[in-house]
DNA sequence: CTGAAAGCGCTAACAT
DNA sequence: ATGTTAGCGCTTTCAG
């Protein structure tokens, strides 16, 4: 079917180790012994078998990238960060789709280990609960992005999660909102908890006091978004502003609000953490906290091919900047 | 670091054999000798190596699935469906963003046939460009989903492009929609020429000439929409209907109308094809062709399972139903 | 029922 | 500069 190492050595009539060394270019091998290499491999449609090669090299050159949700475009912006590092030095990378979902997240945690993966880089369900050490103790680099880790020293990459949530929700504040709910996203990871200690900064600076009523979870998914705006709006005493935790629950947010007819930002001011993916239909309409998507991935890779490299240095804690962007849908007053 | 099969056997006190044997449950062993056995591979954290496994078995147990676009919902939605199915069989799927590119796709092709994985499941590029043979010539089974490779004898799942297509621009002229522009996608895929095709085929049945300036290409992608509408509502002569070829396409389109402050359906009768995502903004007004996304990826990958078995029959196309779903985006006229 | 030995396809000492 | 050999970690005959 397929041809090995030793179907090009016999038909080149070098032995195996020439054929390697010639693939390689590991040595310097005689230059009619090098075509006639390349010859054979070229007629037997020769591709060297990566499994054994890895087997023996103790070594592999693909990455896994664990996302935490396929369908949405931060991530797969970051995967296009990842790539292109990833690529320009030579490994290929393969995307898991966690889904938000432990058992699933550990399945291809397990995939990683036992193909042996060259590293990871993910987006953890869990702070504390990704079985990350299955990595580790195989000598496996890891990099968390978007998320950290509470569990081991592992690298991350993030964003000033806080201080732009409390940026984000002190905009509310100056534009007269004195309810503001908190579409937070899903419990246990780094990120929500981050931008519920911003939202919580900014209501104690603002001296305004937290109603835990306005607090309320999405779990960082469209439907989460649309019921918990639909249930806020729907109180007696209903929120002048909302904070969302990311971008997807900003749009089943913006649903809501037309299925309820309510019209921001004259019935509720509004921010979202993240750019609203497809934003075209509402676009630079919505005021959010902007992520550099693209360059986490980017910065991400280049941190785990350090690692896969063999350098050793102490966990980095990368931490980028996002910045609030305000358009219409927040802006009451001017000015 | 990590212990092998050896260590489980020197620490069981019974030989690589009987270690896996009992880990593979292929034979029958001694109970007491089985207990000695998960008892030392639990302890020492034992996983077997996978790609020493894989290089004895000549089989992974991992398949690949080449997805044209991530940030296209309509393939993250494939993806699950393929995810269950293959799950549910005891494999794992590794996602690769192939982008449109026949480079980057052509470099998935070679991770996967050099990984030896089980199968690949992909939305090629180009009907005719797309280097299956590199996975075909190895024996790894191809199932093309969602675009038909013209090249080879695989197994494709796709909907019916063209009738549904047809369907779609029948009813724009059944609006009375007399210009109709069509908004195409990427030369050189099956879907893009099998839309078109449908379009030209309603044209024909409604004895309605076609236009050939009325028909742009957007490449598949939301900026193409976007730059493609904008180009026609601007002509001497703009079209009074849509039909745009997929998704995101019509998300720029969307857009696009929106910049020139052109209203839909009043305006332009707009029809897309495939169900545009984070529809929430547009919850409801749009009329698109819908597409079993889930079902297909999963009809792939039951179809790409059998293959991996080795059951050999003749090459299927299976053609699933998509079905024109009728917003207000298109509606100009009761009844 | 269990162990010894061979071998999957490759690379890297070690010889020559 | 090239060939020979050993071995990566696993499964699977083949003996016993």
């Amino acid at each position: 079917m397929h041809s090995t190492i030793r179907d090009v050595a016999s038909a080149a009539g070098v032995s195996k180790a020439t054929v390697s060394r010639v693939l390689n270019g590991h040595a310097t091998v005689d230059a009619i012994l090098t075509g006639r290499v390349h010859a054979a491999a070229q007629q037997l449609g020769y591709r060297p078998n990566g499994l054994a090669r890895s087997l023996r090299m103790r070594a592999t050159t693909v990455i896994e990238m664990v996302i935490a949700d396929v369908t949405n475009p931060f991530f797969t912006a970051m995967v296009r960060g990842v790539e292109d590092a990833a690529q320009a030095a030579g490994y290929s990378v393969v995307l898991a789709n966690a889904d938000e979902d432990l058992a699933k997240e550990a399945r291809y945690i397990e995939v990683a280990a036992a193909e042996r993966m060259a590293g990871v880089i993910m987006c953890p369900a869990s702070e504390t609960d990704t079985r990350v050490e299955l990595l580790l103790d195989r000598g496996i680099p890891v990099i968390a992005v978007d998320r950290r880790l509470r569990t081991a020293a592992v690298d991350s990459v993030t964003v000033n999660n806080r201080a732009a949530s409390r940026d984000a929700v002190a905009h509310l504040l100056a534009q007269g909102c004195r309810r503001i709910g908190l579409i937070g996203g899903l419990a246990g990871t780094t990120t929500s908890n981050d931008r519920h200690a911003g939202y919580r900064d900014a209501l104690r600076q603002g001296a305004v006091p937290m109603d835990i009523d306005l607090v309320v979870d999405g779990g960082f998914r469209i439907d989460g978004g649309y019921e918990a705006t639909l249930g806020l709006m729907r109180r007696r005493e209903p929120p002048d502003g909302l904070f969302i935790a990311n971008n997807l629950m900003t749009l089943g947010a913006v649903g809501a609000l037309a299925d309820a007819e309510l019209r921001f930002p004259q019935d509720v001011a509004v921010v979202g953490f993240d750019d609203v993916p497809w934003a075209d239909p509402l676009r630079g309409r919505m005021s959010v906290v902007s992520q550099p998507a693209y360059d986490m991935g980017r910065r991400a890779a280049g941190l785990l091919l350090r690692r896969i490299q063999g350098e050793d240095f102490p966990p980095q804690r990368l931490v980028l900047p996002a910045t609030l962007r305000i358009g219409a849908s927040s802006v009451r007053r001017p000015g």
